[in-house]
DNA sequence: GCTGTGACTTACG
DNA sequence: CCGTAAGCCACAG
């Protein structure tokens, strides 16, 4: 029995499966493009049960100032920054550069 | 059903 | 841009 199955869960899953490769979001953007804008600490939530889909690039999702917020989250210390700079993105000090370059949002790119 | 919490966001100074 | 404060919703206990 499905019944409430559909968790948002999944709908952030959805979302992060398909952002594109090199490319970064934002908490909020994901929340919004969901309806749920005002819920993007939900979406960081999601992310952390994420951590059992392997589908789900989490590392290519950060707050909306481009900084590794849920870095600590992964493994090691800067597994997220390593995620990313192998995607091509620049990272230093936590916080990704040209953010605004790499910015991927759902509502625009996805439609 | 209330309380606490959280990988956020916005507003104000 | 930075620091502080408040808002926000969903889930766990």
């Amino acid at each position: 029995m499905q019944s409430k199955n559909h968790n948002f869960f999944e709908k952030v899953y959805a979302v992060v499966r398909k952002i594109p490769y090199g490319r970064v979001t934002s908490y909020g953007a994901i929340a919004k493009y969901l309806g749920m804008a005002r819920s993007a600490r939900m979406v960081g939530w999601a992310m952390n049960n994420a951590h059992a889909m392997e589908d789900v690039p989490a590392h290519r999702v950060v707050n909306r100032k481009g900084l590794l917020t849920g870095k600590h989250h992964f493994e090691g210390t800067n597994l997220m920054q390593q995620l990313l700079e192998n995607e091509g993105i620049k990272v230093v000090d936590d916080q990704i550069v040209d953010f605004e370059n790499f910015f991927w949002d759902p509502m625009k790119e996805l439609v």
